[in-house]
DNA sequence: GTCTATATCAGGATAGAC
DNA sequence: GTCTATCCTGATATAGAC
């Protein structure tokens, strides 16, 4: 792997764990090998190296949820596949723990992978919630987007709480409580 | 008001602002109008005064929720008027986004106050949802806890949502959509 | 492309005078 | 209780040699 390569893994490593502002230059060279110098040969800067990360978890991320979404399945199955696809819940969302940064979500450059991230996921969990609206597995006076809206959000705030209790159980309950009402809806 | 309210009160403020490793000592004086031997007179340090500012910042979070939980109208309005209190979307929670911060997420003592915060509110919901059940109001083979983890959920989420794409609207989605879900799996 | 040296400023705190 | 002085480390780079 070419130093470029490991600068950027390392930089998306230490973005999950400590956020934007939590990492530095200097970490980002220690863990990846590379010298002061060789960092602002291949980056303008720390934003630049952020920004060239991000979008690569953000592809990454992508194509992770699309094998979940596109595959075979109920609407339902394949949803639950989606929020049950976790597993060290702990540790948070790569792309979603950066919203809480100042210095991210300020600059608009370096919000747009966010932003993007979180649109693509809504438009798609919304295409699939209609899908089974048509297969009469979910009520028919759903809002796709809002709903879509809504099963992001357990997601999200899954993570949130679960990081505040010390432990992944409020997830689990959050995605129970969420796919529960998804099918007690078309009841 | 006293240089020491002067403290915590700034405290609260720049956390909110800018979480616990994005806020410094000198900001905090800065903001209070405090001198930096009078800061560390009133604390030892950053974590105590990080403390004191987030005890009293969840202590005042219960106040204003209960005021919407515990009053007059049915589960459903009140869960609806709890998810609708919100006013300034984009600033994100007061005690949601310290769950991002790997500094208070590490230390037993600073988590403290956040767990405590969203273990309270997850029980309070639970009760709602539970009189829900006992009027007819909400479906009775909801589980009261996952459907109230999955409410704190919802709004945590529709936070990281709504700041990702720099605009409220798809917090508003979230939250319309969890209660129109809500509503219908009574029918 | 990578290295080492150097620069500037902020973070976080202690010491001791008043 | 509050003030100023001082300390040490780390964040974020730039410069120039190799």
């Amino acid at each position: 792997m070419s130093t470029r390569e490991r600068l950027i893994e390392s930089t998306q490593d230490l973005l999950w764990e400590r956020g934007y502002a939590g990492t530095s230059p200097k970490a980002i060279q220690q863990r990846s090998g590379a010298g002061q110098g060789s960092m602002y040969h291949h980056f303008g800067g720390k934003s630049d190296l952020a920004l060239a990360a991000m979008n690569k978890t953000a592809e990454q991320l992508r194509a992770e949820i699309s094998g979940h979404l596109d595959g075979p399945g109920t609407a339902i199955e394949r949803i639950s596949a989606y929020l049950h696809r976790e597993r060290d819940v702990l540790r948070g969302c790569r792309i979603g723990r950066l919203a809480q940064d100042p210095g991210v979500v300020e600059s608009a450059r370096l919000r747009q992978p966010l932003d993007e991230t979180f649109d693509w996921l809504r438009r798609r969990l919304a295409e699939v919630v209609s899908e089974g609206q048509a297969e009469g597995e979910l009520a028919a006076d759903l809002d796709p987007e809002d709903t879509a809206a809504a099963i992001v959000a357990v997601l999200q705030g899954g993570y949130v709480i679960a990081r505040a209790a010390g432990s992944a159980e409020p997830f689990g309950r959050a995605v129970d409580g969420a796919l529960r009402l998804l099918a007690a809806s078309a009841r």
